[in-house]
DNA sequence: GCTATTATTGCAATCAGTTCGCAATAAGGA
DNA sequence: TCCTTATTGCGAACTGATTGCAATAATAGC
């Protein structure tokens, strides 16, 4: 299997754009975080790793890398989108909890013939989905 | 079954909070449109009603409705969030365009079953769920 | 390897959506 | 009817994201 850096080099070079050392610091730092991050989560350990880049440039590369299929929105949250990479991750959905913000992840296979279902119903060409869960998590639910 | 008006009032009165007109003008047309909406649109909605109202009372009105149970996002999409007024309505999906962002509803029941189990499994008292599925429309898939 | 072309970067200015401070207003209890 | 204080409207301020532009640097051609 490619490596995620492969895989952003080859969709850089198909779409004639360049591959910048920024570019590509991008994609080692958001494939090093295994968890959901935001583009000030990055700009914060990019800086801490005492790389030169701008804010901006971290804005200019996500199209990118959601383009590449490299990341996907993951949720919308204090203002801003939240992201996940997903290259060699299976798809999953996410339970999260409405009082502390937890969120933990699970596979389900059975929201696929949900997919299937719908795109044949209303003609669609299916290419994914979101689903999301919430509640309030074992620690938070003894309050209420 | 209570008017949307009804609960209103009596979610305001509970949390003690006063009856005012501008806060049941925003309720109104909140279930005058049946569609997706945002601040915006409901802001010029009011303004072309004659209303005299100000956006920061809209503001200041969104979380009232979504704790009251009234309305819910739906999806975040040009840089802001969208609603839906739910009170009164079974609980749906949206099957969504990437092309042209049409945005379909439909119901599935095999998602109850869903959120059921993995409540159990990660100890949740889970209260809802957000699925979308997202593809290439019958119009705009042609062109694939 | 060198040069020319032009995509990319970083910075600051800008923009859009949302929030906030404050004085004026008005809802609801006494 | 009066009094207290929540609510409103306005504009300023704030935040996340985008953009214009000059400087920089990645690729293609020689």
């Amino acid at each position: 299997m490619k490596s995620e850096i492969e895989v952003f080099r080859e969709f850089i070079l198909n779409k004639g754009l360049r591959k910048t050392p920024e570019r590509e610091q991008v994609v080692r730092a958001v494939f090093a975080i295994h968890d959901h991050f935001d583009v000030d989560e990055l700009y914060v350990i990019l800086r801490g790793q005492n790389e030169k880049i701008s804010k901006a440039t971290i804005y200019r590369t996500i199209p990118l890398l959601l383009e590449s299929g490299l990341i996907q929105e993951a949720y919308f949250e204090d203002g801003h989108l939240h992201y996940e990479h997903i290259y060699g991750h299976e798809h999953h959905c996410h339970l999260r909890c409405l009082d502390c913000g937890k969120v933990v992840e699970f596979t389900e296979e059975i929201v696929k013939d949900v997919e299937k279902k719908v795109g044949e119903i209303y003609d669609f060409l299916v290419t994914g989905h979101k689903l999301e869960v919430y509640g309030h998590c074992g620690k938070c639910k003894v309050h209420k």
